[in-house]
DNA sequence: CAAGAATATGACTAGTTCGTCAGCTTTCCT
DNA sequence: AGGAAAGCTGACGAACTAGTCATATTCTTG
């Protein structure tokens, strides 16, 4: 049996850089009714004449800029990206505030944001295949699994770091897929807020369990 | 701002039964090179054209028995599911072990299967906006869910329906999609053995609270 | 075996999509 | 002003795709 997906690696850096005010103008108009067009048409009609049309703009004047329908996409991925590693940073970093405190306050934001931007969420992970296998994305991915490794870091001080990065990676894997499972689905407020209740509960659970044993070994060593 | 995504709902119901034993010879042959072209070509190369020709047959007979590409895809993950509902049932409801011990083997079984098939489990879910939306995808997703209604019934007795079935969905969720986000890239045996211990101890340390709680209501009411 | 039912074929239509390019317009800079 | 650089245009080509239908073949059954 074959087990090897094929999957199609687009180039997907800038073709060229905006130079001039309206250049850049224009890439903004590009973004902005690419997820115009995402959100009301759906990942699977997301095409480059139709952002354009949609921008005001000619599809040559789009792929001055893009060198392809790929990089669209992977941008607003990117840029989605960049927000929320923003936010859980902001949240996970206050120093003033116990660990599994703050792991809960993330929860909240995280669903909460994750809620509010399921459409453009949810077409764009429609739309993951064109995009995901590219070489810049894994950069992007890395600095969101940072975020978590330090937290732990800190949260278990003394466990070996196999045990560790496993931990953050669950708990990060955890978070991000069942948070984009759940807003797949329109919720009211006091759902998702319910919701990311027992979203902490489970993950404060696991966490306080390897905690209790993180400070069992730095008392009987 | 629009928010609603624009979703196609395709009929995915059979179009004609085969009543000879060539016709479902020839359905067969369709299915099985449809997983074969999934999982050397992805997703998005998964054409009518190729399966049939991969299959041996034309595409005028392909489309006596699928009324469209969808209802091919949709068959796969249906008896996937099927599958799939089927190891987790012979598992959870197996009486002589205890709730959690039972849990702790499921999720080492399903994320064994999960990376066993993960080629064309992966493919199929790029594949998954072009049959989704259909009304069958809805009622196979109930039995799904049922099995983890009626384990939590048994776990949590005295919890009220609310709790209760959000704890059947967060665990059910947390499962299948962290499941799936594991068996995206490849692993080895020791890896997903750590994984799965890891998973289950997140889940039974949540449920743990759960099942305190409701036996404290139980004792103390 | 003969007639009708079931099945199989594949060329074909009508449509969509990506991305390019030759030429035109606007802006910048001296 | 005026030349050069930057930006913009949209018709177009080449490639693909979903699904149909008139015709040919194979099976079943009395």
């Amino acid at each position: 049996m074959m087990t090897a997906t094929t999957r199609q690696s687009l180039p997907v850096a800038s073709r060229k850089q905006p130079k001039q005010a309206r250049s850049n103008h224009l890439v903004a108009a590009v973004l902005d009714a690419a997820v115009q067009v995402l959100t009301s048409e759906g990942a699977q009609r997301l095409t480059t004449a139709r952002v354009a049309e949609r921008a005001g703009v000619s599809v040559g004047s789009l792929y001055q800029y893009f060198p392809n329908k790929a990089a669209i996409l992977f941008r607003l991925q990117s840029d989605e990206w960049r927000r929320t590693t923003a936010l859980l940073c902001g949240i996970l970093q206050d120093g003033s505030v116990p660990p599994l405190a703050r792991l809960r306050a993330l929860v909240h934001a995280f669903i909460q944001s994750e809620c509010e931007e399921a459409p453009i969420r949810g077409a764009l992970n429609d739309a993951a295949p064109l995009y995901r296998d590219a070489p810049e994305a894994a950069e992007a991915r890395a600095s969101g699994r940072h975020v978590f490794d330090s937290f732990l870091q800190e949260a278990l001080p003394r466990a070996d770091m196999g045990t560790r990065s496993l931990a953050a990676d669950l708990v990060r894997t955890t978070l991000s897929q069942v948070g984009s499972s759940f807003s797949e689905t329109p919720r009211t407020a006091p759902e998702i807020a319910a919701y990311a209740d027992a979203l902490a509960d489970m993950l404060c659970a696991y966490l306080q369990g390897l905690m209790a044993r993180d400070q069992a070994a730095a008392t009987a060593p």
